[in-house]
DNA sequence: TACTTTATCTCGAGA
DNA sequence: TCTCGAGGTAAAGTA
């Protein structure tokens, strides 16, 4: 047998299926489909009967528990963590107990399962990072390249060379020099945006008086509006589908598509 | 052949995996293990070069794909997608190329495999909810039952009857018979809770003249308490550890354990 | 529907 | 380490 493609197991009882977790946890991918009840405690602590779920294990001690729906996992365990398994007899049945710990803080997440269908092991090879666009980051560095998006005259300070000026997303001058902090959202602002934009420019105002505040989103709910001018702060409607199309990708998929002329 | 248990096909080439694939989804949960492109185009967009994946759907629609790190998916959509699955040449080579898309917002993922190692179908039955305890609610609630563990005197409006107050956690009067708003927060809180506070206390300022903020949380900032000051709020430490435990729960697993005696 | 807030949020950057 | 802000956040609750 290669040591290259998943190990299966089907139906294991628990005496086959504990050695075979022991073996390939920590070093390869594991999952395992089947019944079980499911303890956390931790931060919060949950409880969850008995059920069918699908439960992910990675090397890097990554634990995931899927149910039939959803995208979010019902239990789960970031990496870094403890994994044990044991067999056990509970009502004179044997069971499989699998452990998952961190410290700091310190959590455990127990599942007691009451019958596996499918164990399964395999490496998975990837040295590939994702590479995203559209993000807050890739708006901010736009507007930056090109101020007049915001307002006619607004020139900003550089960010990247000073970023002790504080977090605010951009920094500079109007066209009559008076300072103005622009708050980028990609998303909608509501209150919570716009709250932060007041206490950015507060803070600036208390140190230099007149400074004009910029919230610059694609949208803004009407309750947040009504804040900003409260605050005497402004609202600037970023046109996105105009915006992002401006730095041009290659898709990897588009590039496999083109080879059948999609 | 029975209907139940995991139907698997290891390495199958893409002819094969395709009508698999489509005999299962929608109705059962799928995963293929794979080397795989994928593209997301969407709110944001993303390319990821080829390597070998776990890929998930759900019979909702939902659509999961990890990498052996981490506990978030690389790509992903939520439920209420349309799968489809077609067979393809690249480069003279067949592959799979599953398209995942949903409408509100239009978004589409697209993988292209060329290569499966492994791939799944498997029915989930799961009718459990999980039972999760120490959220901001409960802690809330506990605080409501014994409002002397925010102060002596402090007799909290009844929230539940009357949620017209408005989005404050708990208010009420404090022993002068002074209006109080109470911000809990499960978590250290930062500058952002602080900011909320302001804004609660300041509403209700404006409406009932003089009004005192208090935020209950097991921490603050340095940064977030000074802030507080500034605005004459205050700060009450919250113990959870003395808090939580006072709602005693019975645990899946603990009852499960008991059974061999842990 | 629109809006706000929570989350066992996770993750990353900066101090 | 702590703090703070972003997220393709998702999901729940309320007006």
């Amino acid at each position: 047998m290669t040591s290259h493609g998943p190990r299966i197991l089907t139906a294991p009882a628990p005496e086959a299926a504990v050695p075979f977790l022991r073996e390939h946890l920590t070093h390869r991918m594991v999952q395992v489909v089947g019944s079980c009840t499911i303890d956390y405690q931790g931060r919060a602590s949950s409880t969850l009967a008995s059920g069918e779920r699908l439960v992910i294990v990675k090397p890097d001690g990554t634990l995931l528990v899927h149910t039939g729906q959803g995208i979010k996992p019902v239990n789960w365990q970031p990496s870094g963590t403890n994994v044990a398994v044991a067999e056990k007899t509970w009502d004179d049945q044997p069971v499989v107990v699998m452990t998952v710990e961190r410290t700091s803080p310190r959590e455990i997440v127990t599942l007691v399962f009451d019958e596996v269908h499918l164990a399964a092991a395999y490496e998975l090879r990837d040295d590939e990072d994702l590479d995203l666009f559209g993000t807050e980051a890739d708006i901010q560095q736009l507007l930056g390249m090109r101020p007049h998006l915001i307002e006619e005259g607004f020139e900003p300070y550089d960010m990247e060379l000073d970023r002790r000026r504080g977090p605010m997303d951009l920094y500079g001058t109007d066209a009559n020099g008076t300072r103005v902090v622009v708050e980028v959202k990609r998303r909608t602002a509501g209150i919570k945006e716009a709250q932060q934009l007041v206490r950015y420019t507060e803070r600036e105002r208390e140190v230099h008086g007149e400074v004009r505040g910029i919230l610059a989103a694609p949208g803004i709910s009407d309750k947040a509006h009504r804040y900003l001018k409260d605050k005497e702060l402004e609202y600037k409607e970023l046109d996105l589908e105009e915006l992002l199309p401006k730095l041009p990708r290659i898709q990897a998929t588009q590039r496999t598509l083109e080879g059948f002329g999609e």
